[in-house]
DNA sequence: GAATATACTGAGGTTACCTCACTATGAGGG
DNA sequence: CCCTCATAGTGAGGTAACCTCAGTATATTC
């Protein structure tokens, strides 16, 4: 019998989540915006303008939530809602200009805060470490 | 120049986080016990009774969110507070003889759950994200 | 024995989620 | 055309898991 007090796999895991939020809390602190606001600008940059419907599926969050998220990057002037000309119930969220510059400016400051978490790591455990998270994700 | 909408190396990271959140929050269903109260119940099976002060540390949160965990495990019985002898400033926090026996079948179900999570990678893949994990942890 | 540090907790706040019920609009069947 | 049923967004209200700040009790140091 191994010593009990092993972590096991998934608590690790928590650990390595742990100091990551921090983290981010930390490289977001200068723009004054919460993170689940910078992942859902950090969404629309990539994919354009969604619905609020399409916006939470990609964010894996109940469509209620994302109303929450998109009024306060309204409030904030880096996203507008706009109508669907396709179809009267359904809104488009869209960066604007503003929102465009700092989703910018955050992912940059993002991947710098990520180079420098994870360097720590070779090149060839980065690559090892992408591709088991991305076989988990499924 | 790659395709710009690749995934960064955190965000498949929060991707698998996010699915292991839920996954954790229903192994806990049968229990009815929040993950946060499951998560100290097994460092105090895993290292006996511990000043307030020191499970804060070892669960890395402050010491008044501590104190509400306590009390959530307190009033459910699977925890007792009793006073530090060398100190009386202090509490000593205790798994209950129930408390032991809830933490153990959680911690067994745990094992369950992180087994059928992770079985779709190969052992030498576990391996290898374990140890990565354990370096980023530091 | 006075000043300072430490252990816990009350009060109150924040973030990021959730469900449920409602309104407005769309789509298909008869 | 109208009726039913589904879908898009949101108001109301709730929860879990954190936080800070201030206060009280006790310990330590000088």
């Amino acid at each position: 019998m191994a010593d009990d007090d092993e972590e096991t796999l998934p608590e690790t895991f928590w650990a390595v989540a742990h100091q990551l939020r921090h983290l981010r809390k930390e490289t977001l602190a200068p723009w004054d915006i919460a993170p689940s606001q910078a992942r859902a600008l950090g969404v629309l940059l990539r994919q354009g303008p969604l619905r609020l419907n399409e916006l939470s599926d990609q964010l894996r969050i109940a469509a209620r939530s994302t109303t929450e998220v998109v009024d306060a990057l309204q409030d904030r002037g880096l996203v507008e809602r706009r109508p669907d000309p396709a179809d009267r119930r359904a809104t488009l969220v869209a960066p604007t200009g503003e929102g465009t510059r700092v989703g910018d400016a955050i992912r940059a400051s993002r991947d710098a805060e990520a180079e420098a978490y994870f360097n720590i790591l070779s090149e060839e455990e980065r690559g090892e470490l992408a591709g088991i998270l991305r076989k988990l994700r499924r």
